[in-house]
DNA sequence: ATTTACATTAAAACTATTCTAAACTGTTGA
DNA sequence: TCAACAGTTTAGAATAGTTTTAATGTAAAT
């Protein structure tokens, strides 16, 4: 399946628990953003099977190398993935914890001028910080 | 002192060890960046008193809430505080895990085409990761 | 089938951060 | 002067996210 060869691309064997992991990651329409924990509730939630959080990290750090995920930077005490692998942006609501995607719309592309010498941008990554105008900034 | 202002203005009462964080903070020419780690070791060492981390936590919030300190945003296990409170933007050494300054020069200003509707901009920021070519992207 | 290398798991370990409760300090005002 | 009180400091405990460990299980190769 396209599955297996994600897994076997990612250098993972394609074991019962990640080919439903892969079923959760990959086979909705739209692509969205999750936590570890978050991800395990729906695993155990929708396939009502439990699931190591270990196996879980695993499999996403695996991924992640691989770029069938993306890690977003935000200041919290947890990270956060996201299923769309292409360059863009984020809004994170400091209100609801919410991270949502920039569309092309949105921002205008970032223009980099200089690099620091003998180093290669490997992400240029924006996050946009929003919250209701009464809450005091984080 | 101008440090016995800032702690006031910050809502905390200008105790010794706190002028010790504020004069470690905001003595030096330059500004720069640093963990609450960091922070920690470079009192103990320059200062030859220990201070318990709760005092540091404490008094880097309030400082983070007041502006007199700015936190990075950086996939990272820990958080990375920034001295220099003004606009601006980051590389982040993958190599190193070293944080360095975007000047004007480095990057044009970034342009937000279209907000969330009734949230507002707390900041933006653009964080440009780099390593040596023959290094693995993280 | 048997072997071997990789996977899964629960539980323990680890790390950054926050909380707690007790001891301490400094200010106020009788 | 000194009692009372509000705010501080501190060590250590608690917490939460993540990683490691060690035992057991499973897939693939011979």
């Amino acid at each position: 399946s396209i599955y297996t060869e994600k897994l076997r691309e990612s250098g993972l064997r394609p074991t019962r628990q990640r080919l439903k992991i892969c079923e959760v990651l990959f086979s909705p329409e739209k692509t969205f953003h999750f936590t570890v924990n978050d991800l395990t509730k729906i695993i155990e939630d929708k396939l009502s099977e439990k699931i190591s959080l270990a196996t879980v990290y695993n499999t996403i750090h695996a991924f992640k190398k691989k770029g069938y995920l993306k890690e977003i930077s935000i200041n919290s005490d947890k990270s956060y993935f996201d299923t769309n692998v292409t360059e863009h942006h984020h809004f994170f609501d400091e209100d609801t914890n919410e991270l949502i995607d920039c569309s092309s719309e949105d921002i205008d592309s970032v223009n980099i001028k200089k690099n620091i010498t003998g180093k290669k941008i490997k992400s240029v990554e924006v996050l946009i910080k929003v919250a209701s105008d009464n809450q005091n900034q984080k």
